[in-house]
RNA sequence: CGGGAUGUAGCGCAGCCCGGUAGCGCGCUUCGUUCGGGACGAAGAGGCCGCAGGUUCAAAUCCUGUCAUCCCGACCA
């Protein structure tokens, strides 16, 4: 087999390949860390924004589109959000260019500097606060569940493919309500949606928690979040849901009157998922071969490749081919009839295999004869030859077993890489194993911070339910009330 | 922004120490034979050696500067 590892440099950057490429465009750093989405890698994408849209419009939702640039001075009403956000933002200062006057090219028009700065978005609550102002006067108004599909760019010191570029696409949810335990309730909700589309569409198990202060989000009173851990043994942030209190409402001075024509401020929530989700997808799933997509997301289910010698045979394998593929798309499943006479067989084989197609059927002459296809599965490369009666009915089965195969795996995975730990000794033994520590810990952000600096591990969620238990802090001694789980993380 | 490494064909790299006008693998084109797991042979196409300056008769190679990328830190809903 002369398989090509030549031309790979590691898996990851070779799976990326097929789905995305880094923007090369730069001559100095307005472009770095971005990415080019090819439509392979675009495509799935599609199928999750399709997934997760609809799950929100079933929780009553609806989309709406604010503006790119925010004004500068919207970033300062809010403290903490401002503190969090204002190392990594991209500032517009000028609308215009002109041609040099030495003559070396273009340059930036003086004379047409803004009056106040625009920030390009990192995260649109301060623009849609500033909005919501306008829309909600009266308990009538409420609750306003808006969700956004947008880009953002956030300007991180440190860029990497999938997990952190400098522009990334995402939905980001906005709601307003009239009061604190419905806010809570929506950011709550909020979180089981995205556990619910990680683990059943992703097949990627996620824990549910809440972040500690820490690494709350910047303006929020309370952060949830769902982690998934990667095959490397780092733990990722999946998606994040915040219950931001009034501190946007006060901000943007968004009031509403009550049933008691009582003026009250509104509470909110924020919660979004980013393109970081292909990046947990590829990291749970992939294996040597390349990628492994989940049936559910792939945008394409099943690959017929047909195997002839001659153009009489490649007729007879090709009309079958068509009919097969007639019968699965009834049944609804996505079908790409692989007739390029362009290419061998075996290289097909390979090809979709690297793109993660978790299907893959093979015709021959042989088969055409016997009535019979091979049917070969992506998440285990086993091979099959099956009768074609009811051939779609099996496909199908199929497809539902490979996604709660892909799903068992990784939760088996997670299971083995998941330890409680009682004593400082052990925990700094198992953080270097990879996986999540489960360990006591005292509740302080020194505790926490110490941590950190001494092992690169930080806490990634705090358990919400589950019994108390109590114990010493790990690292301090001091009493705990909880187990909470710590991992290095991306 | 600190520490380290790298930048040569579409992709992955060698050449640099010791200066003499660029090579390998994959991919690409054509023809023939092949076609049930990345085919083989033959003939081809493709290079401001990141950019700018310097040293030299001569620079991918030496020197200076600069830009970018990757890794480790710092930073990071």
């Amino acid at each position: 087999m002369a398989k090509d590892l030549t031309t790979r440099k590691d898996n990851y950057s070779q799976w990326y390949n097929e789905l995305v490429t880094k923007a090369d465009l730069a001559e100095n750093s307005a472009v770095r860390g971005c990415m080019v989405i090819k439509p392979y890698g675009y495509a799935i994408w599609e199928s999750m924004q399709n997934a997760l849209d609809k799950m929100f419009k079933e929780t009553g939702h609806v989309n709406a589109y604010f503006p790119l640039f925010i004004p500068k001075s919207f970033f300062s009403r809010e403290a903490s959000h401002v503190e969090g956000f204002a190392k990594e933002c991209a500032v517009v200062t000028h609308y215009r260019l002109k041609n040099d006057p030495e003559g070396k090219g273009i340059v930036v028009d003086e004379n047409a500097k803004l009056e106040e700065e625009l920030i390009v978005r990192p995260t649109s609550e301060t623009i849609i606060w500033d909005t919501y102002r306008n829309w909600i006067q009266s308990y009538r108004d409420l609750p306003l569940l808006i969700n956004q599909w947008a880009n953002v760019v956030r300007w991180e010191m440190r860029t990497r493919l999938f997990l952190r570029t400098a522009e990334f696409l995402w939905q980001e949810g906005h709601t307003a309500h009239a009061t604190q335990q419905e806010a809570l309730a929506e950011a709550e909700q909020m979180l089981r949606v995205y556990a619910d589309f990680v683990e059943n569409w992703m097949a990627v198990p996620v824990f549910r928690g809440i972040k500690s202060p820490n690494e709350r989000f910047a303006g929020a009173v309370e952060t949830f979040c769902i982690e998934a851990l990667m095959q490397d043994g780092k733990a990722l942030q999946a998606g994040t849901s915040h219950f931001l209190g009034q501190n946007f409402a006060k901000a943007f001075d968004v009031k509403f009157l009550n049933k008691e024509n009582k003026l009250e401020y509104v509470w909110a929530t924020s919660w979004g998922v980013s393109t970081r989700l292909m990046g947990a997808l590829i990291m749970s799933h992939s294996d040597d071969e390349g990628l492994v997509l989940p049936p559910k997301l792939a945008p394409i289910q099943v690959v017929i490749v047909p195997i002839y010698k001659n153009q009489e045979q490649f007729d007879a394998v090709s009309e079958k081919a068509l009919e097969i593929k007639k019968q699965l798309q009834i049944k609804g499943i996505r079908v790409k009839y692989d007739d390029r006479d362009t290419q061998k067989p075996g290289f097909k084989f390979n090809e979709w295999e690297f793109k993660g197609v978790p299907v893959r059927i093979a015709i021959g002459p042989r088969d055409v004869e016997n009535d019979t296809v091979e049917v070969a599965r992506r998440d285990t490369l086993e091979k099959d030859v099956l009768h074609i009666n009811d051939l779609s009915v099996k496909i199908d089965n199929l497809l539902e077993k490979i996604q709660s195969n892909l799903f068992q795996k990784a939760l088996d995975f997670r299971n083995e890489n998941t330890y409680k730990v009682d004593s400082w000794d052990e925990f700094q033994k198992q953080i270097e194993k990879g996986g999540f520590v489960m360990a006591h810990w005292d509740g302080t952000s020194e505790t926490e911070q110490k941590i950190k600096e001494e092992t690169k591990a930080t806490i990634r969620f705090i358990p919400i339910e589950g019994e108390k238990e109590h114990g010493r802090c790990v690292y301090s001694g001091k009493p705990s009330e909880k187990y909470v789980y710590f991992a290095r993380s991306y």
